[in-house]
RNA sequence: GCCGAAGUGGCGGAAUGGUAUACGCGGUGGUCUCAAAAACCAUUGGAGGUUUGCUCCGUGUGGGUUCGAUUCCCACCUUCGGCACCA
């Protein structure tokens, strides 16, 4: 109790003091109104700092302003609240606040529609959201409330990007962005959602404008990123969202080069398949296009270039799309081998994503595969298939008579189907064995092909290897003479095209598998797991290229051309170029008096006040930038924001609260933010520590992701659906402790599930019957003084409730935690009826169960403790603790079964030793039976559960 | 296509190698009442039986490991979430 003793002595006599007569029914309304008011007078949720007690900052997401709060935030923020709460009665200095994320385009939407300025709209909504959030009754501390719109808020958020700028973090690149059309600005990449890549916010799909744009370089932290994980307690889901959002891979950058000598510069994850390489492809916006392309080709060149960047324009299409592109007319040396290979370009290659260019190895990679296949370019195996697998089709008449005889003789395994044999054939010995055989049987005029493994043309007069491109040329240029009339030998184009005709070649043609390198001269042989590893070496031995290590993550877009965001603080000067804004003049202001038009320009741009500055540094005429910041931005350090909001110092906040509250203990949040969000503030914290403000490296040591609430129907919420429930309701009628413990019980948090109108009519049933039990005196006096095995039944149960609720809390499993509650609660209204009321073990039962319920259910079981009269504050007292000695089972059910069946359960004593259990099992009648006449072979024994008779 | 989560009574769910269905909802029967609601009590997976006592079936499907599998392994099916031409 040492740490709570100060409001009890404060306040702890005012309740006393007023005593007059209670009512005795359980009025939800009347409750939640009186302690809310007094736990608000009381400053009994105040933030203290403490540095003798452990610190505890609890942290839940916080709310979009849009001027509700409706069921989802319920279902976020309760169970995070009784989180907090567990941890306050478990000793710890807790610091729970709250605020809102108030910038964002709705507001501006509700300006243009109806005439309010954005800022008294997201005001009011705030007014309103506040008192929805009191009526939660959840323990924050609101005298920290940050609200991000506010100028003191965004100050800080523009002092970010300037530090960022300064650091090299920020910066401004010209380029294709993603723009949606409907809210008029542009969208970080991880705000475009599906396969028709629309616009998460507003569902219109998006189109690729070129526009200059800031940056945050989020990529230059892309390896820290990916290793924090390590270090922090989030949940596997997240961690794994964000390591594929990241999606580092290892490679190599191997410099190739165009006949006329251009280096054309190649990222590949598999540099030990380069000798197979057989094309190059660019993207239609690498700038080699130009360069390179023949002048015969150009204008096809040019024509594919601009169907390409329309396409993209217009509707992204299915990512299984086939494959285009044009030949350039250009060629480049494989520095490998000196083979010279086309240069393609084809959009089937991002510019975004590794150099931009690739070489095209079509035997180990699908695309490559489909691409070549497409357009005739020759595919050439180099690795060999791990399984060893090969195969091979005699088609009819393709061999003399006597093969099938003289493999079943050799023992190979055919199938014979519609006269044709098919083979598959298992390693190099078996491949060696059925050559030996099948040569001799080649019909004159014919071959026999070995394909996936091995990679031969069996002719009459010989064996050919399929193990050079000269060989692909030569193979088929041998087949199509000896067979004229053969219309899918004549169409084919490559030797690869030739063995695609038959269909029962096509799963092994291509793998992408590592294995032993092949036909890639002196490196033939290397085993898959060494090859990348010694090519790799040997291209930087060979100053042909190097390794490398290449990320998915992309730098984060933070431009946004609307107006209800935090300004850019940047000035551009005609002069000085791009001036960032003095620190002494932070905050950049939004104009108040901005024009709200549908046109869907952003209102600074059109406000001369705001848009026409001096330059700070030459005091020349100068325009500030426009543009606003990606909400996100502002919440990437809300967490620091709350410690000391509005902070009037040279930083963010107040560096010693910092020190003693920082970082953020439990976070909990919906699990849609694990790219977004969740990596942001990360990058952030990363960034931060640069800077020298915070002394860790990540934001939250640990998260806890809740799952979705949905509708009575099991479906999204939605007003469409109709099945839109308004918690409001509820609090007016079965009070807000009804709906908290109803969304705890519904089943595991980070699940969701569906709200139930019965199921909260259930809870309530459940605290009514709380309340009888606690509140209302027993009728009738009490019997004789019970007798010790019922005092000790009491408090075991107790104890035993206090054990398991107490784990359940520790791992948010508060669905358990409240049935072990309703359980308990089952027990007391049996043993009140009995002359255990009012006994020491009875108090025991009681207080237990009020401080059990006080995470949950703050304001009946504060109404309780009172009723108790005990001192103020129910939430100021220490989490009970429970005794093993008192939660041992005296009895069990010991389980009797004969070959696995339950055959009986015998009530024993707990310490019955193991011979007592087999004799009382064997001792049982329906055993007996089973057994009669049988030899017994086992006894298996668990101690506390079963005696299993295995019998013959 | 790839990654992740989840499939258990009429419903939400519990049990992570040992009694399947805790707890709640719903249902059924009862008490109270003139009646109804509320509340309370009892009962409730399915099938069968010689009906307190017994037997069989049952955790998405099919295999496997084990004396024993909702739980571990393999393959598959369904639903949901994320990513998706990333070289």
């Amino acid at each position: 109790m040492s740490w709570g003793f100060r409001w009890v002595r404060f306040f702890g006599g005012s309740s006393m003091a007023t005593e007059q007569p209670k009512e005795m029914r359980y009025i939800p309304t009347e409750i939640e109104r009186k302690w809310q008011k007094r736990w608000e007078e009381t400053g009994l949720y105040r933030r203290v700092e403490d540095p003798t007690r452990p610190k505890h900052y609890a942290l839940t997401m916080l709310p979009y302003t849009s001027g509700d709060i409706h069921a989802g935030h319920w279902y976020a923020m309760t169970p995070s609240d009784a989180a907090a709460r567990f941890k306050r009665m478990n000793g710890y200095n807790v610091f729970f606040p709250i605020g809102f994320d108030a910038f964002g385009l709705p507001a501006e939407n509700a300006a243009i529609q109806r005439g309010i300025h954005p800022h008294t709209w997201t005001m009011r909504n705030i007014e309103n959201m506040r008192r929805q959030l009191r009526a939660m009754g959840a323990m924050w501390d609101w005298e920290h409330e940050a609200i991000t719109c506010l100028p003191g808020y965004y100050k800080w958020t523009q002092w970010f990007f300037l530090k960022f700028y300064e650091a090299g973090l920020a910066y401004r690149q010209g380029g294709m962005v993603d723009f949606c059309p409907t809210c008029n600005t542009t969208l970080a990449r991880e705000q475009v959602k599906g396969d028709d890549r629309h616009c998460e916010r507003c569902g219109t799909p998006v189109i690729r404008k070129d526009l200059e744009q800031w940056f945050f370089r989020i990529t230059q932290y892309a390896q820290e990123l990916l290793d924090g994980l390590e270090t922090i307690d989030w949940p596997e889901a997240v961690k794994i969202q964000q390591r594929n959002w990241i999606g580092r891979t290892e490679g190599a950058r191997v410099t190739f080069k165009s006949e006329q000598g251009d280096p054309i510069e190649v990222y590949t994850t598999r540099p030990d398949t380069l000798w197979g390489a057989s094309f190059m492809v660019l993207a239609p916006e690498h700038p080699l296009v130009d360069r390179l392309a023949a002048p015969e080709y150009r204008q096809a060149v040019e024509e594919y270039r601009f169907q390409a960047l329309r396409q993209s324009d217009i509707v992204r299409q299915a990512a299984d799309r086939e494959k285009t592109g044009v030949f350039i007319g250009a060629y480049a040396v494989n520095p490998v081998n000196g083979k010279r290979l086309p240069i393609w370009v084809g959009d089937y290659v991002l510019m975004t994503s590794g150099t931009g260019a690739i070489m095209g190895v079509p035997s180990h990679d699908e695309r490559d595969f489909a691409f070549a296949l497409k357009y005739g370019l020759p595919i050439l195996p180099v690795i060999a298939r791990p399984d060893g697998l090969a195969k091979s089709e005699v088609r009819p008449g393709w061999a003399k008579p006597g093969l099938p005889e003289a493999l079943k003789g050799a023992g190979i395994p055919f199938e014979e189907v519609d006269g044709a044999l098919r083979l598959t054939l298992h390693g190099q010995e078996e491949i060696d064995r059925y050559v030996a055989v099948a040569q001799r049987f080649v019909a004159p005029g014919r071959w026999i092909e070995v394909v996936g493994g091995g990679w031969m043309f069996l002719f009459a007069e010989g064996t050919a290897a399929f193990d050079s491109f000269e060989a692909d040329e030569a193979i088929l240029a041998r087949c199509q003479a000896l067979a004229p009339e053969v219309p899918w030998v004549q169409g084919a184009r490559t030797t690869m095209e030739l063995l695609y005709a038959t269909p029962w070649y096509r799963d092994v043609l291509l793998h992408v598998e590592y294995g032993e390198m092949i036909h890639s001269g002196e490196f033939s042989g290397t085993p898959g797991d060494r090859a990348k590893a010694e090519v790799t070496k040997w291209l930087e031995e060979k100053g042909l290229g190097h390794f490398a290590v290449n990320y998915r993550l992309h730098d984060w877009l933070i431009s946004r051309q609307r107006y209800w965001g935090a300004p850019i603080p940047i000035i551009y000067c005609d002069k000085c170029g791009i001036v960032p804004v003095p620190y002494k003049d932070l905050p950049v202001l939004l104009p108040e008096d901005a024009e709200f038009l549908p046109t869907g320009e952003s209102p600074l741009k059109y406000h001369e006040g705001f848009l026409h500055t001096t330059c700070p540094r030459c005091g020349g005429p100068a325009t500030r930038e426009t543009d606003t910041m990606d909400t996100f931005v502002c919440s990437s350090w809300y967490q620091y924001a709350y410690l000391s909001p509005y902070y009037e110092g040279d930083v963010p906040f107040d560096p010693e609260i910092g020190k003693y509250w920082l970082p953020v203990d439990q976070y909990t949040g919906g699990i849609e933010h694990a790219t977004m969000h969740l990596l942001y503030t990360r990058f952030f914290t990363k960034a931060m520590r640069d800077l020298g403000l915070v002394d860790f490296d990540e934001p939250m040591k640990r998260l806890f992701c809740q799952g979705m609430i949905l509708g009575e129907d099991g479906e999204k919420m939605s007003k469409s659906r109709g099945n839109v429930v308004n918690p409001d309701d509820y609090v007016y009628t079965l009070g807000a402790d009804s709906v908290r413990a109803f969304l705890m019980f519904i089943g595991p948090w980070e699940l969701g599930g569906n709200w139930s109108t019965t199921g909260i009519e259930g809870i309530s049933r459940f605290l009514n019957r709380v309340w009888g039990v606690v509140v209302e005196p027993r009728e009738g006096a009490p019997a004789q003084a019970p007798t010790e095995a019922e005092m000790r039944a009491l408090r075991r149960l107790t104890h035993q409730t206090i054990r398991e609720v107490t784990r359940d809390f520790e791992s948010f499993r508060f669905n358990t935690a409240i049935a072990a509650l309703m359980k308990f609660v089952n027990g007391l209204v049996k043993a009140k009826e009995t002359s255990l009321y009012g006994t020491e073990a009875w108090q025991e039962a009681v207080h237990s169960l009020v401080l059990m319920l006080a995470p949950i259910t703050p304001h009946i079981a504060e109404e309780m403790w009172e009723r108790l009269g005990q001192p103020y504050s129910v939430h100021l007292q220490k989490w009970p603790t429970w005794d093993e000695d008192l939660a041992k089972e005296e009895t069990i059910t010991l389980v009797a079964q004969v070959n696995n069946r339950v055959r009986a359960r015998l009530e024993v004593p707990a310490e019955i030793t193991e011979e007592e259990a087999r004799a009382a099992a064997l001792a049982n009648e329906n055993v007996q039976r089973h057994i009669a006449g049988k030899e017994i072979v086992q006894v298996i024994y668990v101690p506390g559960r079963l005696v299993n008779i295995i019998v013959k």
